[in-house]
RNA sequence: GGUUCCGUAGCUCAGUUGGAUAGAGCAACUGCCUUCUAAGCAGUAGGUCUUUGGUUCGAAUCCAAACGGAAUCACCA
């Protein structure tokens, strides 16, 4: 809240005590709407009763008090329908916009002293990156540029899921039809290459049940009794011993991958501050187990399997370890919760992960509480929506899905040639035109994932694809790009970007609102940070940019003559600029200097 | 079937503690580039906020029910 509200609402609270013995904690000023003359409002509706008079009554009262005893605030008021419309003087104005451009701390919220670690992407070694992982990176980074911004310490983490049955689907059928071929053979990126043998797996598997099913047998014990399967089991089985020959394949694709993630990563921005590995931590979440079964958190069953009972919790039973003692998920996330915490002791720890395992995370943070430990609290899953295609869901094993990759390059080559079509890029270097076309493209492609509240599921219409223009992250580019453009300019011409002006110059209406705009960061800023929300950042820099090409379409900036009305647009030009910079980059998308 | 989430313009989405005539973008139509970058700006048109009840000065927002959609309920991860 910036201090003209506190102010505000401080007077109103004083009025409202001493004219009608009413006394008000929180009472709560809006944004008055655009039909109306005012920059806040105030709604005495609630206030009839105890004051006993009409709400025009109520509203014409407060206003006198306001203008009496906030006269270099309050400049007029009006009463519509039982609403107070407060006018500020144009100095106010003035004073908040020399506030914010002076201020060194303005994209910065105080220091929390806390730690947050967030784990994101979590990748499974089998199979290359699609659209929904795209929305988990660019929502997980985000997220802790929002929370670095809002004060904390903010540890990135990524769990990759390097082990189990679907690890083994890809090496057997790699084995089975691979040939010896490598990225290197195959010119093919190593995520990609064995992403193929999963596909391979799949559809060698599919023909065995149907071959079985074709001699007779039913579909269900087809399914469990395809030799390929049980060589996929028999594999699995074998890792879990650690044969060599195995583990031997297991490292070698799955250095394949990772080096085809890194790639990725790299393309889209992301980095993270620690990479667990699930064939590291699963063996922790054994030991925990066997502790909770020591504490009688945990009981056995008769056939050696391990279970909890979360029924009290209007859960189910759970199995927390296989008959055989091999692990499941749960107990992979249990080691890694001990593990994150044993690394960085941090208050807070986030998941960012598809809401499809909204269940699953229920389940393990209750039973992180049941054994009590110091890491049994301040976990939170940040769930977000499925990213649907017009024709249904995305399916890895059926190849239904929009590659990372290739999606990434073709907003780049989109963001070619549009920028190529508009021809406004002379005297780029080849490296520079490159450089703008990685942002633009990658602008749009985060903007467009992050733009959307993370909870909902979301359409990605590939035909339609995304557009570069309206509400969109080169719009927001573009606007910079503009501002930048009136910097080079001013420089030029050896006008200051910020002075002292006049305070009692008259402003118009679209610089006013453009200032109260950029008065309200801190507080999205907040607001971001406590919901986890990128979406409230996108949201305000579209309207943050729409603003100032409102403005900057109706008033001059370098040709205005009165120096003093000059100097405050170019403020207010470069206020702009920098809060968009920052707002983007809180996006993870760069704002280019000139597109 | 149980649990959870969702339903706002033709399409994609905003609308945080209940407030005025429900907002953007895309698509359609109309204007604006010899003047700071037209990836822009201004305007027209487009709505039974799924439906029905309830709570109250006042409901897209809160409550209940119905209808429609999604996820999940694995010794997969």
């Amino acid at each position: 809240m910036s201090s003209i509200q506190v102010q505000l609402i401080e007077s109103i609270q004083a009025g409202l005590s001493s004219l009608f013995q009413i006394d008000e904690k929180d009472l709560s000023l809006q944004e008055t709407k655009k039909e109306f003359e005012g920059a806040y409002t105030f709604v005495v509706f609630p206030y009839t009763k105890k004051a006993g008079k009409a709400p025009a009554q109520i509203a014409q009262t407060l206003g006198d008090y306001l203008i009496e005893n906030k006269p270099q605030l309050v400049k007029a008021y009006q009463v519509v329908q039982g609403f107070l419309n407060i006018s500020l003087h144009d100095s106010v104005w003035y004073g908040l916009l020399q506030d914010l451009s002076n201020d060194s701390s303005a994209f910065q919220l105080a220091p929390k002293n806390e730690k947050i670690v967030i784990e994101y992407s979590s990748p499974n070694t089998n199979k290359p990156l699609h659209l929904g992982h795209l929305r988990n990176n660019f929502l997980g980074y985000s997220v802790a540029q929002i929370l670095k911004a809002g004060g904390y310490e903010v540890i990135k983490t990524n769990l990759v899921n390097d082990r189990g049955i679907h690890i083994c689907k890809s090496m057997l059928a790699y084995q089975l039809f691979g040939n010896g071929e490598t990225p290197a053979s195959s010119g093919m990126k190593g995520d990609h290459l064995v992403g193929k043998y999963y596909v391979a797996f799949d559809k060698a598997y599919k023909a065995e049940i149907e071959q079985l099913v074709a001699t007779g047998s039913d579909a269900e014990k087809a399914k469990a009794e395809a030799p390929i399967m049980l060589q996929a089991q028999a594999m699995l089985l074998a890792w879990e011993q650690g044969e060599p020959a195995v583990i031997q394949l297991w490292e070698t694709m799955n250095s394949w991958v990772l080096e085809g993630f890194a790639a990725s990563y790299k393309q889209m921005g992301v980095d993270f501050d620690k990479i667990y590995r699930e064939s590291n931590t699963y063996l922790l979440g054994k030991k925990l187990v066997d502790e909770g079964l020591a504490q009688g958190v945990f009981y056995q069953k008769p056939d050696g399997s391990i279970w909890i009972n979360l029924e009290e919790e209007g859960l189910d039973e759970k199995l927390v370890l296989r008959k055989d003692g091999t692990s499941v998920y749960i107990t992979q996330d249990m080691g890694t919760a001990q593990l994150k915490y044993e690394d960085f002791g941090a208050k807070q720890s986030i998941y960012v992960v598809g809401n499809e395992q909204d269940y699953h995370f229920e389940v393990l943070f209750h039973i992180l509480k049941k054994l009590n430990k110091a890491f049994s609290q301040g976990n939170y899953h940040l769930s977000y929506g499925m990213v649907d295609l017009p024709s249904g869901k995305m399916k890895s094993r059926e190849g239904t899905v929009v590659d990372a990759d290739d999606l990434m390059q073709e907003m780049v080559d989109t963001a070619r040639e549009r920028t190529l079509e508009l021809g406004k890029i002379e005297g780029f270097s080849e490296e520079e035109s490159n450089q703008l076309f990685q942002q633009l493209g990658m602008g749009a492609l985060k903007y467009f994932l992050l733009k959307v509240d993370p909870k909902k599921r979301m359409l990605f219409n590939p035909e339609e694809s995304i557009d570069f223009q309206g509400n969109t992250g080169p719009f927001i580019q573009y606007t910079h790009t503009r501002i930048c453009s009136i910097r080079r300019k001013a420089l030029e011409k050896g006008f200051p970007m910020s002075g002292k002006s006049d305070p009692n110059i008259t402003l118009a209406e679209s610089e006013r609102e453009l200032i109260y705009l950029l008065g309200t960061y801190k507080t999205k800023l907040a607001e971001a940070c406590e919901n986890f929300s990128p979406s409230i950042i996108a949201q305000y820099s579209f309207d943050l940019a729409k603003q100032f090409n409102k403005f900057y379409n109706e008033l001059t900036i370098l040709n205005e003559e009165n120096e003093d009305i000059r100097t405050i647009r170019l403020t207010l030009a470069d206020l702009t600029g920098k809060t968009i910079q920052h707002a983007t980059s809180l996006l993870g998308i760069v704002s280019p200097e000139r597109m």
